[in-house]
DNA sequence: ACAAAAGTGTTGCAAGTACACCCATGC
DNA sequence: GCATGGGTGTACTTGCAACACTTTTGT
């Protein structure tokens, strides 16, 4: 039989759900509705059940609140100090999500940009600061900004996100030939109808499977 | 009160600790004294105790076995999958540390070179994967070669260090201009002696402190 | 003398950055 | 006709990769 003598933490998985709205990258919040921090904002996030796997509870965490397809999710890493949480030795597995183009959150809580975020309880916002770091650097070495967009899209709307999640503009021709020096994308052959301009080529990403 | 009703699951650190030896880059593996998995060789690892910082805990892993001075540690990531301890549910939150040049480990559990592990029980075979692959890619854009040296060492010392976590040889002229360009190191404004060869400048690490 | 490591530049290629104009469409 | 985004090329700079010989010391 196993024993162990010494008093064993409680484990949640806090959660960084990303998405670019208006042209913003935003996460979001909840409302805390118990003590501690009662009333503050924080990340959603929930405690580890019995045998569920900790990308589980991640799942679990954004969809309990509201129904969402598979979204893309990656461990962060954990936050263990023993005072994090005032009532009891509570060890936080983080992980962050990304929320594609045309999804429809309605649970509760609410998005922030990530540039005006709000105080939040607990270690917070030290988990949104690593979790923003990591997704900005990923962009540059990952195809991680196409999990922001959904079925095909055009390359100018494919920019415009890319943009919101650095936070910075990019220039459109560089941008481009880095795209297809990438192989980020491929054509569908089909094309945007209907815009106060003209039709441009849709692509969605290479690799529909796996990464 | 505080009350929490699933099961918690135990938590331990599990470390991957990296030294240099023979131009190798070797991990320190330990003979399982107890089931499951006995006699199998597996990654140093312990409980969390009761609140104590994750950092600790690593800490204390290692140095339990032998005490050594400050090494380099960094939490690589959590591993949680709930059957990857058939005891029970056990959360590992694992770390890895660099071990310096001189340091003399008595401990128990003997170096493995890394391109030459043998069977790891648990998932630690992953962990040290995961490990490995870090290590390396932080060659490349951090300054974590130098946790390998200790005081003061010759530009070709620091390119075999280098050379070794990297698995391949180097080119002398472009490995010399990085590390210039980078500003890794300093001159002491010493030599070394003592050698069938020319004496060479002596360098140390830019910052001795923090980072 | 010989073995061993120290030290030192140039060239080519690839990737990134700066920068501006015309075109097709919907209203 | 005008506003909106689509689409396109060149020049410069920077970082990385390939590549060889001379010098100093200890034995």
């Amino acid at each position: 039989m196993f024993t162990y003598e010494y008093p064993r933490p409680a484990v949640t998985v806090d959660l960084v759900a990303f998405a670019v709205h208006d042209s913003a990258l935003q996460v979001l919040l909840i409302r805390r509705p118990e003590d501690p921090f009662i009333g503050a904002w924080t990340l959603p996030g929930g405690f580890v059940h019995d045998r569920e796997p900790l990308e589980q509870t991640a799942v679990r965490v954004l969809s309990d609140k509201a129904d969402l397809g598979d979204v893309f999710m990656e461990q962060l890493r954990s936050f263990g100090d023993p005072d994090r949480d005032p009532r009891d030795r509570i060890i936080s597995v983080a992980y962050f999500a990304i929320l594609p183009e045309g999804h429809v959150y309605s649970g509760p809580g609410s998005w922030f940009d990530v540039d005006a975020l709000p105080e939040l309880g607990f270690d917070h916002r030290e988990i949104a600061d690593v979790a923003i770091e990591r997704l900005r650097s990923k962009l540059g070495y990952t195809d991680i900004a196409l999990e922001f967009m959904s079925g095909s899209f055009t390359l100018g709307e494919l920019q415009k996100k890319w943009e919101a999640v650095l936070g910075q503009a990019l220039d459109k021709r560089n941008f481009r030939k880095s795209v297809a020096a990438r192989k980020l994308v491929v054509e569908t052959g089909r094309k945007s109808g209907g815009g106060a301009h003209p039709p441009a080529k849709l692509y969605r990403r290479r690799s529909g499977f796996g990464r």
